[in-house]
DNA sequence: TATAAACATGTAATTATTACAAGTGCAAAT
DNA sequence: ATTTGCACTTGTAATAATTACATGTTTATA
């Protein structure tokens, strides 16, 4: 059931406990940009005990480990994304949802500094903002 | 003198007021992506009545009339800055600063979704993490 | 099973941000 | 010039997100 969540951590060198197990195949089955808070609501109800600062930081040692990603296309709050398959992310400005949008990593990366500029690049980010098509029609 | 700082605030159909243009002026004179507390700790000298709400209003305003960027690359804290040209932005996750990295809007909106996908784009952002050049040399 | 290291927990503190009500000052109209 | 209204600003208080930290628990291993 949570195989591929084990898999996962245990590809990224995350030493798997029953809470980051949880949160790891909470991520991979709802690919809604959960909040920490929204985890955290999620999981408490399966697993009782669990605290809202071992979301935060077993979300926060995800993310350095490159087994999810944090966004912050919202400036209200951060949000995680189980896939870290290269793609670009759209928040609508009306209902705060966000959306995935399919970009290849050689988009991704363009113009971005190479090596010979001595900066190191870990990660690439995305973003657009606007309305979605439901809000879109709403406003019109 | 705020002139530059002025006519931005009447191309953008913002409302003129002291606190408006002393802070579009701070903006465009320090391109060190300040946040809000930067912003108002600097200008608290010479304006000293100036409260921090009214920075938190005035920047909000200026990024909803595009007037300046609201940026979101780090996620301990929102920054603001005064370019609105196209470019990228780089966070060094050591030292926590933002870099300005030349971008075309042509790049900036690459695999970007279209007109026939219903969405409506109003804004883009590339954000590059990693760390930059000093940091790098203190690392190693 | 003893021990140490790694994890998780809960409370309290901190910080960023927003809400809101009251005050101020400019600008148009009289 | 004076009044009136509106936009803007202010400060305080509330809210929400995040972090620090000390304690407790589990796990792995000798």
């Amino acid at each position: 059931m949570m195989d591929s969540a084990l898999n996962t951590l245990l590809e990224y060198g995350i030493h798997p406990s029953v809470q980051r197990i949880a949160i790891m195949d909470y991520l991979q089955k709802h690919h809604t940009h959960p909040t920490v808070d929204e985890v955290y609501v999620a999981l408490h109800q399966e697993i009782p005990t669990l605290s809202k600062t071992t979301v935060y930081n077993t979300l926060k040692l995800f993310a350095e480990q490159g087994a999810a990603q944090m966004l912050t296309i919202d400036e209200r709050k951060v949000c995680f994304d189980g896939v870290v398959t290269p793609h670009a992310h759209f928040l609508c400005k009306d209902c705060g949802k966000v959306f995935d949008f399919p970009l290849s990593e050689e988009q991704m990366y363009v113009g971005c500094p190479t090596k010979e500029s001595g900066f190191e690049i870990t990660e690439a980010h995305v973003y657009y903002k606007g309305y979605c098509s439901e809000c879109k029609k709403k406003r019109s």
